[in-house]
DNA sequence: TGAATACGTTCACTTAAGTTAAGAAATGAT
DNA sequence: ATCATTTCTTAACTTAAGTGAACGTATTCA
């Protein structure tokens, strides 16, 4: 399982033998079953979340229904909000399967910034390039309808329509769990036709 | 204009005047006219943008139409995709209004992480800071109406319905300028009666 | 200054998403 | 295995966004 960690922190930087064992000294991993909630509104915390496998979610309850806005699967990162503004939580974090996850908290990573700056150099490039791919998903979300968006997510992320339930997909493509149901009859009809 | 600058990193870090001297001997100002073009679509380019005064906007150009999905105002850094992905521009950037832009490149942030690591956490913060809030907006575009939007858009930056032309605040909040004169008449509506 | 272009609004019409409700299918719990 | 719950689909109706076109009003620039 930590092989998975290290494979890809190679794609990025060069890992001694020290700093590898320092990681696994400090780093918690955590088994958590599926339906299980990491986070909820409201609550405050400190931990952020890399999904070694498995899937999570960000979802809010607004109204009194359930949208979710994001998914993470395996190797993505996962800051909440709460934990960069010092501020309780907007939204619930769950597991949409069981999962394994590599939990960090600020501390931790001061500890490993101060003994190991080129992890601090992970970090930002990790940030910086997360937050490049997340711009480029909210370009393409604003310039597409949803027809689009599903057909989209179809061709980058067949994966998720396989794992995860058609009303946490609907949030996640901005329509209602019926309005996806019938643009899928729709696609359908297209092909066919 | 440097005072601006230096006021705004104090608010992460503490700089001394040896660090100050170094940003302004490295850093290069530049200033833009209105409508001036600084990437097009195709190009590489290894420039970052970090709005000193003015407004700069990112749009595509899709069918024929333009496209816009970002705007940067004063203190917000803009580093273009393709520099991250050091590949040719999907998008592109150009000035709202007269701006004066800090310019920086991969190389010149290379040469100040070394010389003052802690300019490297500084990029750090700004990068996970502007992650999260760039989430908590994809999260609201996606769980409100194109009306909701703009109501929001009016309490959160109402600056840019003042200096931005209409027809790029529609692709901005994923409609058709049609549709926003449209919205736009329907809350006036709603106010008056 | 005058012509051309770009911009914002309005209108009629089309298309698709939201809403409400019902029923079928899958899932989970006892 | 059965019952209850959740999930997904379908349908009819409502509402709002997309489309194409026209019109008035800036802006631009030759």
């Amino acid at each position: 399982m930590q092989d998975l960690l290290f494979d890809f922190i190679s794609k990025y930087i060069s890992l001694t033998d020290d700093e590898k064992n320092a990681i696994v000294s400090l780093a918690l991993f955590r088994q958590v079953k599926k339906g299980a909630i990491l986070l909820k509104e409201g609550e405050k915390s400190n931990d952020g979340y890399f999904v070694l496998k498995g899937c999570i979610r960000i979802y809010y309850i607004i109204d009194g229904e359930e949208k979710t806005t994001a998914f993470y699967t395996e190797m993505e990162a996962l800051t909440p909000h709460c934990v960069i503004q010092k501020a309780p939580s907007e939204y619930y974090i769950s597991c949409v399967e069981d999962s394994i996850l590599l939990v960090s908290d600020p501390d931790m990573e001061a500890e490993m910034f101060s003994k190991f700056p080129k992890f601090e150099t992970l970090c930002r490039i990790l940030a910086e390039e997360f937050l490049a791919k997340q711009q480029i998903n909210f370009d393409e979300f604003k310039t597409s309808s949803p027809e689009q968006r599903y057909i989209n997510l179809l061709q980058k992320r067949p994966d998720l329509i396989q794992r995860v339930p058609q009303h946490q997909l609907a949030s996640f493509l901005g329509i209602k769990p019926q309005s996806l149901s019938r643009l899928r009859a729709r696609i359908l009809e297209k092909i066919k036709g």
